[in-house]
DNA sequence: ATGAAAGCGCTAACAG
DNA sequence: CTGTTAGCGCTTTCAT
């Protein structure tokens, strides 16, 4: 493996006309240039990282920590993340928590022992203050899916509280009275805003919240249909159930028909997310969309620029996006289905 | 950011003393060593891994490249990798082709340059040649997903001819004889084991091949719905469908619905992945399984293993893990449903 | 068991 | 525009 003072010794040239070639072409009289170019070429130079980011201090890397690598959702961010990264040279680090404080806290602290450019953390389990050392030794992060705790770090998030509250409303709106709630792991700050979501479209809609209707769930397939279960025990049972997540919705929705129950004839499910799978539920799953991809894709843009800029305090930046309804098949109404059906999405 | 100078004059010992309790602390005496360790904490200090990895030329990063990161298959594999990858104390490093086999390329370049420990190619679309660079450079690779091109080169991999041949002759015991074949894509070896697989089936069926019966789709979800479409042209249309993965199945059962067929009382479906998603179908497809996660666990460990070894040129492993028919309730008979029913699995 | 010193390969300040 | 040189922070001989 050739180095740098080969290709110099090769070229005729010093080490540092070598290096000016690799970091700042313009300062080369384009004869050298081209002629150190060409050496580089024929031995197949490439300079060492290490040395490199040894010098600069800098790992052109970053890291995205999710909490589940199998949800398909957050999978999302990863292809946005991915995407940015590599378009602008990047390489991504990928941290799976599986939902574990601890494995959170010992990825970042790993990541920060790195010296990786920058951080983002997508659906934290953390606190404000388990960030400080990210930011005593400022390094870049973004905060995905989360509601701001602080203005002075960088968030993408789409707001989950307002999307519970589509989500229910329109169940209200749909005529159902008693409506059950699998909420995702509750250890989430978004779920806990779900949580509030529901609650507040429930009483905004002259409805009481009963926490017999209220089940957590784990955020995963086998969670909702377990939940669906428990729920049906109820009597009488609910006649709509919202998840807050599409995974669980379905394993709900496996449950429901399990059971012998029609959707949504008898009983009507939405869900969260709109992930590819929920159209292809019979019936198609209604549910609360949000753009995750794009996200991340910003995410990873914030991430870097302020990776890239010069200023030691950069404006903390907040991107919100909001939830959008997707009404599909899954919930109904006998006499207001149609009703529903011509309304503009 | 303290250095191991600063913890070495602190302590009063040269710098080759706190090396050393950090790379070989069975050479240092208790008593220093537990000082040394003592300001260690106090000053918070960890060793720089650009300057310990220009020495030792070694970057504790694995890299996995595959082809989607939306694949939960896929997915699956990433789980395993990261789980052993975090457990010895490695990072992962997560490289999506996005299956161009121009990024693919990149992608090895930029991890060779990046002087990385170890990659896992899964389902790779380059050719034997294309990893020269990798054995030549003696970066320890791992194959997944795929047969064996030389058996000089680890491979962890599944005989997709043979699942493929399960899946079709299930059919064919099952009494269907028009069975089409929605395939994945054909750069991708393994797909086009799975075509030979069911060519074989055909033919050891006595059954005939035709073409007009045989798709290639792009194995995602909405493939699988055209090509179901375009086969439901054909008169008469075919009686049984197998489709290269789970996602294409599921289009493909949705389209099927959308037109009006029942399955299995019309048409059958069987797909091949077993995910988790194709149980909450309706109906529960029926599939042919391989052990992903298992396999993610396997490659990293026989990765990080060569990694970590010694020797030069370390005999390398081809690990084969068989797939398995997994019968629900997609594929069916009239007259011969009950009787597989009964079957064992 | 410990220390002195020579790099690892590169970048950038400084000098010309 | 180009060369000289001093590090970046660590590991590892080679002495002692």
């Amino acid at each position: 493996m050739p180095n740098i003072r080969e290709v110099a010794s090769r070229a005729g040239v010093s080490v540092a006309t070598v290096s000016r070639v690799l970091n700042h072409p313009e300062r080369v009289s384009p004869k050298t240039k081209e002629h150190i170019e060409a050496i580089m070429k024929e031995l197949d130079f490439s300079p060492n990282v290490f040395a490199r980011s040894l010098n600069l201090k800098r790992s052109n890397t970053v890291a995205l920590v999710i909490p589940d690598i199998v949800n398909p959702q957050y999978m999302e961010i990863a292809r946005g993340v991915e995407q940015v990264a590599h378009e602008k040279g990047y390489n991504l680090l990928l941290c799976n928590t599986e939902k574990n404080r601890v494995k959170e806290q010992d990825y970042i602290r790993m990541l920060i022992d790195k010296k990786i450019d920058g951080i983002i953390l997508a659906f934290t389990l953390l606190q404000e203050q388990d960030f400080d050392e990210i930011r005593r030794k400022n390094i870049p992060l973004v905060l995905f899916g989360q509601n701001i705790l602080n203005e002075n770090i960088n968030s993408v998030y789409s707001d989950f509280r307002e999307g519970a509250f589509l989500a229910v409303s329109h169940l209200i709106n749909l005529g159902f009275r008693k409506i059950a709630y699998i909420g995702g792991d509750s250890d989430h700050l978004e779920n806990r805003d779900k949580t509030l979501g529901y609650t507040e479209a429930l009483l905004s809609g002259g409805l009481t919240v009963s926490k017999e209707l209220m089940i957590e769930g784990a955020d995963d397939v086998d969670s909702g249909y377990l939940a669906a279960l428990k729920l049906l025990k109820l009597t009488p049972p609910p006649d709509a159930v919202f998840a807050a997540n599409d995974l669980m919705a379905m394993g709900a929705v496996d449950a429901l028909k399990t059971e012998g129950l029609r959707i949504p004839e008898d009983i009507s499910v939405i869900g969260y997310d709109n992930i590819r799978m929920a159209s292809l539920l019979e019936p198609k799953l209604t549910t609360v969309s949000w753009p995750v991809y794009k996200m991340g894709l910003i995410s990873a843009r914030i991430l870097i620029d302020e990776v890239e800029s010069e200023e030691d305090n950069p404006q903390a930046q907040n991107i919100y996006l909001r939830p959008r309804l997707k009404i599909r098949k899954s919930c109904g109404h006998e006499t207001r289905v149609s009703e529903i059906f011509d309304q503009p999405t």
